[in-house]
DNA sequence: TATTGTTATACTCTATAACTATA
DNA sequence: TATAGTTATAGAGTATAACAATA
């Protein structure tokens, strides 16, 4: 032990085990940036949840509750109260599919907010891989894929 | 549209645009990491932050609760109930450290079961990096540490 | 029989506020 | 004044079960 160690006032360093396991680093980066794009869109009163539905919508008109709950790992019961919510606000209309399901499309409103939710998503990830270059965010994409995917 | 893609049964395709988000294929990945490990630890009756409790204090004995709270990014208010109940287990001891906090340690049995988790832990992790080499491991590591870190 | 959408509900995790005791 | 530990509680997010209507 060094001087600058010694006296009761040594800062302490602790042992962190968890600073080289995925599992937890994954957690701690995954908790950052939800919490961050959640301040991103709390101005447009959207959960990140919400968003990623309308990010879904827009990109697949007509996409039914069922078949939203089922790319992004939403239950059914989950996702009833969401539709309500950006139906209320006429963010989404429902358009009769079959008698059982409804086609989810973007109402103009609806249209406005997603472009405002992209940008606000584009700059968001912009402040955390600002400093990756495109095969540094690629390989992460890549490994991050191969963890949950097939 | 080539002939596979005509008549009522064609497969269609939905474009997710959250796909090359790294916010939410952090997220995906973390949780399917989490509830692995949820998994691998049930039969010991320990969740994911039980765990992680134990493994900081066999690392740093005599560390407070509040102390791991701060590392873990665990509140105070949520380290009490977690730390009464490894207490009551007999899988960390308090012992006297200043009059208004005690510092942690494992027990005999803790460190028995803390030896179990870690060798869970080693297991579960393999099975989502198996596939990595050494230097991708370590360049995902850093990428996620500059992601929560700073 | 299986699927869609819905409601109700329970469970977990986390955040805040308030309090006591000690530094 | 600030910190440690505790309790109570509120708010999210998520999971399960049950039901009606439709395929």
């Amino acid at each position: 032990m060094n001087a600058s160690m010694s006296g009761k006032s040594a800062s302490k360093k602790i042992v962190n085990p968890l600073d080289d396991m995925v599992g937890y680093q994954l957690r701690r980066a995954s908790v950052a940036m939800f919490d961050d794009l959640a301040t991103a869109l709390v101005d447009l009163d959207l959960r990140p949840t919400a968003a990623s539905i309308l990010l879904l919508v827009g990109a697949n008109p007509g996409i039914t509750q069922s078949a939203i709950g089922r790319v992004l790992e939403i239950e059914r019961a989950n996702m009833a109260p969401q539709a309500a919510m950006l139906t209320k606000r006429d963010l989404v209309a429902r358009s009769a599919s079959d008698g059982r399901s409804q086609g989810l499309r973007l109402t103009a409103l609806g249209k406005t907010i997603v472009t405002k939710v992209r940008a606000r998503i584009a700059v968001h990830e912009q402040r955390f891989i600002a400093e990756f270059s495109e095969a540094e965010k690629a390989a992460l994409l890549r490994a991050l894929k191969s963890v949950w995917q097939d």
